[in-house]
DNA sequence: CTGCATCCGGTACGATACTG
DNA sequence: CAGTATCGTACCGGATGCAG
């Protein structure tokens, strides 16, 4: 895994930089289910290029929080999966799915899916 | 306060919103000490501009999570505090707090201030 | 002291097409 | 199936200066 070595003056920047970014919650709160192909995530959310979930998967992959699984098959089949460190988002996940569904209800937003673990 | 009427497909997506950047979620930890002024602020982030600062503030009182209170004194006061819904969040950022400190001693990175609560 | 105005560059993000 | 390759854009964030 790469090392980042950048001066973080605080922990909230290591933080945007590690689950930052429009996708990786999103992404990280799928594979808590476990293992999914390339292909299921990518059904799993609609609004996503392959560009972006190939370049978020590796973004995350280098980090230590996402596992890359290649079987040498044919047709190629790659799974990902969340390593240890990555699986102990898991808490903070649901709090904040929580949180900002409550911030929703209480100000007349709606969400299309949200699914439920 | 303004209403977010964006189609979000997901929760995170909602999150990302009003949490995400740079600087927010190190603007709210600072606030979770209790009012502070505008120049307070700046000098606790000495890498933002009062540019960035501004606009971040402005975004999280949009958003209802901020409150800014203004003294119509000479010199000008403004004072930042909490809303109750910005105060909701103190759990989440101190899990997430937790958790990016064990993620940099993990990975030998240094991060310069960790300001505890 | 607390901002706002202006200008500007990098990059995060996206659309589309193509490939082993 | 699981990705690249290209190209294009928007806007976030930064630098600097000015104002009430």
């Amino acid at each position: 895994m790469a090392s980042l070595q950048k001066n973080y003056q605080c922990s909230f920047e290591l933080t945007m930089d590690l689950i930052g970014g429009k996708w990786k919650l999103i992404i990280l709160w799928h594979l808590l289910d476990g293992a999914k192909r390339f292909n299921e995530l990518d059904k799993l959310m609609p609004a996503i290029t392959q560009k972006m979930l190939t370049t978020q998967l590796r973004d995350l992959e280098e980090k230590g929080l996402v596992h890359r699984e290649v079987y040498p098959e044919i047709p190629p089949k790659v799974e990902y999966s969340l390593t240890e460190r990555g699986r102990s988002l898991d808490p903070i996940l649901h709090d904040i799915c929580k949180w900002s569904t409550d911030y929703a209800n209480a100000n007349d937003i709606t969400i299309g899916c949200n699914k439920e673990h």
